[in-house]
DNA sequence: ATAAACTCTCAGACTTCTTTCAGCAAACGG
DNA sequence: CCGTTTGCTGAAAGAAGTCTGAGAGTTTAT
């Protein structure tokens, strides 16, 4: 299967490197400039199944490059990226066809399910399945719903993000610090504690569905979800 | 099944861009040109199930046009593009046959509907159902109808779009980004309040004739149309 | 011309979520 | 077996997101 390919296209250096080595681990074919003209120019080159675009740029804003890029005949879908307190004004008119946008700052899990969820709309490449099942639980990535054994559970947009994580990499432990960094916004700077608060939330609400509990604690290290067959 | 071939002309490379993208995106096969000579040319030679065109181009009017492609035996339908102020007169004794006309600036949603109807009317080719049914919910769409249940709800044009763009994307959350980009029109530049407002109206006409609420809010996400069945 | 309907904005009420913290429980090491 | 470390969980404050009624301005219909 040929991986897909995405343009990260972003003035920051911090966010380029972020988003690259997050890309790159999640399987895709990465790569990242820092301006419009270097956009436009590879993206004709490297015919991208997805670009990832920062709205503000030094030299063109999204619309401009969108527009330069459609005019040229390349139809990869857009995710945006814009910062929250732009107005958002800025953003309405960009998202045409299947494109969408987020805003900074981000988790790196949920750019991941977002390109996904896009590529999937598009069917621009081959993609993940939209249901994300592991044991007793089910995920239904569209409609952002959480079943355990076929009842709808209620979760949080964090509680929510959480799970997704652990159960993609399912029977494997996590650090908190690997949760934190994939789970929480990039800019995130409490404590780790928070991630034993979201697992208690989340175990208060999957365990009294499940046969034996879902996720287990290792001591010293971290968190991980358990399940004996992996579909 | 083949794809609906579909002709652009407009001389505003911010439309033709937006037009194509948005109706490649709808399953079309598009192909843009920029005025009145090169869409005789391309209505030829790539015989288009429907042509939009711009009313007003450099080189000729929508009259001149079509008059020219009657003449040259092609008489795929036309769904005429026009500026609000330009007076209707000037369109009226254009639409004739299974001919339509829209004006700017349109909803990106709308216009795949017009497309839809006008082929669905002169049956130029294989087009989507003209009735909408989800759940306890059916639109037909031909007669801009809404029944909850076999019972007519009377919505505004707006209402109606917004139910008809969560339906034709049920079970799958939409971002108030993609609301406000496919179901307003492409100039509007207020905020996404907007979509929360129409919601409201909506859930008020709808959810005192369902068993239960049709559209839910995903916080933090968007809302999403639901229903067990989708038919 | 007048009334009715519709679009859009806004502010306040309201709900839900996030984050921190402290006290308690469990596991570990010597 | 006891002290220490690590993890669990409930409470609570504050933040963020959402809902909705009121109203101004505009368009449409009669």
């Amino acid at each position: 299967m040929e991986a897909v390919k995405v343009l990260i296209v972003d003035d920051e250096p911090n966010i380029r490197d972020l988003l690259s080595t997050s890309l790159r681990f999640a399987g895709f074919s990465v790569h990242a400039v820092g301006n419009g003209a270097d956009a436009v120019f590879a993206a004709e080159k490297g015919a991208p199944d997805i670009i990832l675009l920062d709205v503000m740029l030094p030299d063109m804003n999204g619309f401009s490059v969108t527009k330069k890029l459609r005019s040229m005949g390349i139809d990869a879908p857009v995710l945006f990226l814009t910062a929250r307190d732009e107005t958002e004004d800025k953003v309405t008119g960009l998202t045409v066809g299947g494109d969408d946008y987020m805003t900074k700052p981000f988790s790196l899990d949920e750019v991941v399910a977002r390109i996904n969820a896009i590529l999937r709309r598009t069917k621009q490449a081959e993609v993940e399945e939209s249901v994300l099942e592991v044991g007793e639980i089910r995920i239904n990535q569209d409609a952002h719903e959480v079943f355990v054994n076929g009842e709808l559970v209620d979760l949080s947009p964090t509680e929510y993000k959480l799970l997704r994580f652990l159960m993609s990499n399912a029977n494997r432990v996590l650090t908190k610090a690997q949760i934190l960094d994939h789970v929480w916004e990039y800019d995130f700077n409490g404590e780790m504690g928070i991630v034993e608060s979201y697992v208690s939330y989340l175990r208060k609400k999957l365990d009294p569905l499940t046969s034996e509990p879902v996720i287990t604690t290792k001591r010293g290290v971290g968190y991980m979800y358990k399940s004996a067959k992996t579909k």
